[in-house]
DNA sequence: CACTTCTGTTCGACAAAGCCGAACAATGAG
DNA sequence: CTCATTGTTCGGCTTTGTCGAACAGAAGTG
């Protein structure tokens, strides 16, 4: 019988192209992937690999292989999940994948409350950017993920995650104390910081400024919400700031509405056919009341109201 | 990532309902199936096994999981054809149940053909009763049946089975060279020899028998077609006969036409999964040819005289 | 060109997993 | 009761999986 082990294998060379990224994927060395590979080969009597120079790739057979069990690989996660789900406990692990914002402000909140209502249950947390975090979430690499969504910037859709909205989070101009700026405009002279190129918050913000008509002047880049709020707080910069980076904590910057009241979306995403585990429909749960019961954040995020 | 190797073990403890017969059939020993098994549960953390006095039975859960894994598996096997059928050749290991008429007449000379046509290919031949036998194609002990069908008496049909007509066996009476007997009723009070009890051949027998006014005589019960044969040609009994015995050989015996031409169906069947191997393709097509070239048995079979 | 850095592969050594037989306890049949 | 049968547990052995080191070839780099 064809060992669905060594197959998921050939998918992950399909998936990263090289041997060795598999091994480093999946906390292998490469010569176990080469000889698991030879061997299913030889299993199968079938060429599945092609050598081209000093790579490979694979040949039509691997090709129907790898698109047969992917379908396959699928059903036994699907059938994986309805069996857990027939005891209701919420038990194992899950590997959540999270990026910083909703680190700092929900995730130790969420942590205590699981430890506490659920100690059957194991929370691996991994920081990601949301990006790459949904591919990995498909590539099996991560059982949940919490990602945001920025206004005009929708994120990959693909049908095999499940994906749940986990808060609407106001977005705001963040100015140290005492300054002058009482609009988006006042500011289109001030220092900037703002997260790097690439990133859909570096997108949204520098639309955000342009709309208002002026180019920003980005001095400060950084990934770190924690480094903005100090530029900020210090009076070196402004910065656009979600609502989530004050869940627990007091802000000592002033906050000045945008125009139309802009907001990202949080959701979390999972494998469609993983969404049904009792252990993940906890953890989203907790996630959602850890947000809600967040001091301080849910009467903020609720009026909408700045606090400049 | 749930076993299937063992989740197909926990499929065969709910076919034949204890460990000891899984370890039975599976050539393992009863302490290892025991093993495995716990494994399983302790890996799924669900309990899929319930203990009923000194058996045992699936739990609800356990259900769930066999039930999704049979299906699974059935893809499974579907993949694995569709991966060898790429390369067209015939190769690896045919598993293949015949009953005793089928291995006389046309095993020997199949076999020589294919040892000859397809060197690559293994074959392993085991002696089965025809009803068992296409069970245990469906659970997966064989790869291929030759089964047969008397008139109004059809065999079981499963839709996981693909079946495929071999040939149409006419059915004669044998008697001893010389005797009196010219037809089924001019052999009412001869001692007849039949197969055994519950088999479809001695049901078939029986009706004939009776259609025509008599009850047979039955002196002589066994499977050996061998031992209907010699005791026929000895003058001791009289015998229904199917064509197919005497491919390859002559017939020492005078046989009578019966009324209305009777026949049975020699057919083969596969698991649908699996019919699409090359190899298996490849074997029934030289059946099909041994049968046609047998020496002697293609005139007489084409013609349908009988040769008193 | 020489040199480095990648690729995938092979080899020997070692750890983990699978498997068996024997011994055992519990159950049901004669 | 007696005895066969069923599932389980325990040491010990065999097979399988895995690693690191060494290797050969390909592609980039200076």
């Amino acid at each position: 019988m064809l060992d669905l082990r060594r197959v998921s294998l050939l998918r992950e060379v399909h998936r990263r192209g090289t041997l060795h990224a598999v091994a480093r994927a999946l906390s292998y060395s490469p010569s176990t992937i080469s000889q698991q590979l030879s061997l299913l080969e030889r299993e199968v009597g079938v060429a599945l690999l092609e050598r081209s120079g000093r790579r490979v790739h694979l040949s039509p057979a691997g090709l129907v292989l790898v698109e047969g069990a992917s379908a396959l690989l699928d059903d036994l996660e699907r059938l994986e999940t309805a069996l857990v789900a027939t005891s209701h406990e919420v038990t194992g692990t899950v590997r959540l994948a999270v990026f910083q914002s909703a680190a700092l402000g929900i995730v130790p909140r969420a942590l205590s409350l699981l430890t506490e209502e659920y100690p059957q249950l194991r929370v691996e947390i991994t920081q990601r950017e949301p990006e790459s975090a949904l591919d990995e979430v498909w590539a099996r690499e991560f059982d949940l993920v919490i990602a945001e969504e920025y206004p005009a910037h929708a994120a990959p859709r693909r049908r095999e995650l499940d994906r749940v909205p986990l808060v609407r989070d106001g977005l705001k101009l963040g100015v140290s104390i005492g300054s002058s700026i009482h609009s988006l405009g006042d500011a289109a002279d001030r220092a900037w910081v703002m997260e790097p190129r690439g990133t859909a918050s570096r997108h949204w913000a520098e639309q955000v400024c342009r709309l208002a008509g002026f180019e920003p002047d980005v001095r400060f880049e950084t990934a770190d919400l924690q480094a903005h709020i100090s530029l900020v707080e210090a009076g070196h910069a402004v910065a656009l700031l979600p609502d989530l980076v004050w869940a627990g904590r007091d802000p000592r910057v002033s906050l000045v509405t945008l125009p139309d009241d802009p907001h990202r979306t949080l959701f979390t995403a999972a494998r469609t056919s993983a969404a049904g585990r009792p252990a993940i429909t906890a953890v989203r749960e907790v996630l959602a009341r850890a947000i809600e019961t967040a001091p301080g954040y849910a009467e903020r995020g609720r009026t909408e109201g700045g606090l400049e």
